[in-house]
RNA sequence: GGAGGGAUGCCUGAGUGGCCGAAAGGAACAGUUUGCUAAACUGUCGUACUGGCAACGGUACCGAGGGUUCGAAUCCCUCUUCCUCCGCCA
């Protein structure tokens, strides 16, 4: 969420950044400014109000205590016509406050300057790519009939139990996820990051802390009955840890990660590109996460994904980045890179991790600041990225490995499952 | 699920209708003193909105939301959450 302050001093810039993403309402600005303009002039009144019915009501006190019953009455009878007023403007500014609010979450966060402009994936930038595709024959598979052919991923089965995009994953598949987890999880452990276990359910505060409410309400897993949803991404839970924190400053960087299953509906995408594991409802995920100090976000931006890519290349992947256009980014980021692994057999790129810088947007939601030395407390920025997201990975490796012999493990990992191949 | 007891500032903890945005102690920070460390002493020490060029003010917040009252941390209602006991259970 934008600061209301900062959309005032700089409309000009906010409208600049809006229409860099293409979004569609740049008259909600104005109606912003204008409704914070009513809510600060009620505000003044309803204050000089409020301090007039303080003073009385001390008065009347001193009055009491001093026997001057008549007086304090007297004095009653005036304050009384008072709080009505009080109280019609004190609903007025609830009513303000109610409609800022709605009108402001409506903002999506503003670009940073180096992200470029656009709409569509197509226009997003190829940073860099690194490998080479893997060299397959005519008869390369894709890695839905590399899953039967091993018995190893069963998409069939899950359907019973749940249905459509909940696969059951069976022996040496079952194996490798476990693997690819414990992989991520060492790793990013290495790198500074500490391992959290956090709930998979999580309240509607939580959802509206890291963005994900109100406006992606359909996409989660709503459990009704409790209020609660399933997270999309450990990013809501690991990063509401944070809401309402005032951290001291040298305890930033925080660096945590966390394995998470992740839930979605996936509402509408149907079709040969979410065919196997390219789009499900339940997958893994190892996530990290960061909250930082503003001046260094950038430079942590860049780490993350420096940091992802190393886990890309030891498990030998032909991948690229991509920074996103400003139109294609989620609604919270301000940055973002996205990592994507070639599919061999199904031609194409397959994103694994997003990696974003978030800004202020979602510390001003969750209230997560951080008090310098100056005393002065200020909104920290938050960053996370998908380190690495499972069911994608596992198909580039099943497709990308394939061999007369069977799957070949990458390296890295034969440590991890204990086997070299999925035969 | 049933019964009872709590929730106050960074922490401990006082406050049961006005003089309370909140005692006291601790922690932390700054300074004085000191040969160093320690101790002692002095000061600072919540958040947000808002008025003002500023100096300096105003308002709100004592788990959350409502209510009573001229006036609520304090009384009433609802909710959340923690603890104790009972029941159930991985």
């Amino acid at each position: 969420m934008l600061q209301v302050n900062y959309i005032r001093e700089n409309r000009a810039k906010v409208l600049e950044g809006l229409t860099l993403r293409n979004f569609k309402q740049p008259e909600l600005v104005d109606e912003i400014i204008k409704t914070d303009e009513e809510r600060r002039q009620i505000q003044t009144s309803l204050d000089n109000l409020s301090a007039i019915a303080n003073s009385s009501a001390k008065q009347i006190g001193e009055l009491m205590r001093n026997g001057k019953k008549d007086e304090a009455e007297a004095l009653k009878a005036e304050t009384t016509s008072n709080k009505e007023l009080i109280k019609n403007l004190s609903e007025d500014f609830a009513a303000a406050e109610t409609k800022l609010h709605s009108l402001i979450v409506q903002l999506p966060n503003l670009p940073y300057h180096l992200v470029k402009a656009g709409s569509t994936p197509e226009e997003n930038e190829i940073v860099s790519v690194h490998g080479e595709p893997a060299a397959l024959g005519e008869k390369a598979l894709p890695h839905w009939e590399l899953t039967a052919k091993y018995d190893i991923i069963d998409f069939e089965l899950g359907t019973k139990i749940t249905g459509a995009g909940f696969p059951v994953y069976k022996g040496k598949g079952a194996r490798l996820q476990r693997a690819l987890i414990n992989f991520f999880l060492d790793h990013a452990t290495a790198e500074g990051y500490r391992e959290m276990q956090v709930p998979h359910l999580v309240n509607e505060a939580s959802g509206f802390g890291t963005g994900q409410l109100p406006d992606k309400e359909g996409q989660m897993y709503h459990v009704g009955i409790d209020g609660l949803y399933l997270i999309p991404t450990a990013e809501v839970p690991v990063t509401n840890l944070y809401r309402d924190v005032i951290l001291k400053e040298e305890e930033l960087p925080v660096k945590n990660t966390a394995y998470t299953p992740c839930f979605r509906r996936e509402a509408g995408s149907y079709g040969a590109h979410v065919r196997g594991l390219n789009r499900l409802h339940q997958f893994d995920k190892v996530e990290i996460v960061q909250v930082v100090h503003p001046d260094q976000s950038y430079e942590v931006l860049e780490n993350m994904s420096a940091y992802v890519q190393s886990l890309l290349q030891k498990l030998g992947l032909h991948y690229r980045v991509l920074r996103l256009c400003a139109g294609d980014m989620g609604f919270t980021a301000a940055m973002t890179y996205d990592m994507e692994v070639w599919s061999a057999a199904q031609q194409r790129w397959l994103e694994v991790s997003s990696v974003s810088n978030f800004e202020t947007y979602q510390s001003n939601r969750l209230k997560l600041r951080f008090k310098g030395a100056t005393g002065k407390t200020q909104l920290a920025h938050t960053l996370n990225g998908s380190a690495l997201a499972l069911p994608r990975i596992v198909a580039a490796i099943l497709e990308n490995n394939q061999t007369e012999k069977g799957i070949k493990i990458p390296e890295a990992l034969v440590k991890y499952t204990g086997f070299e191949y999925i035969d």
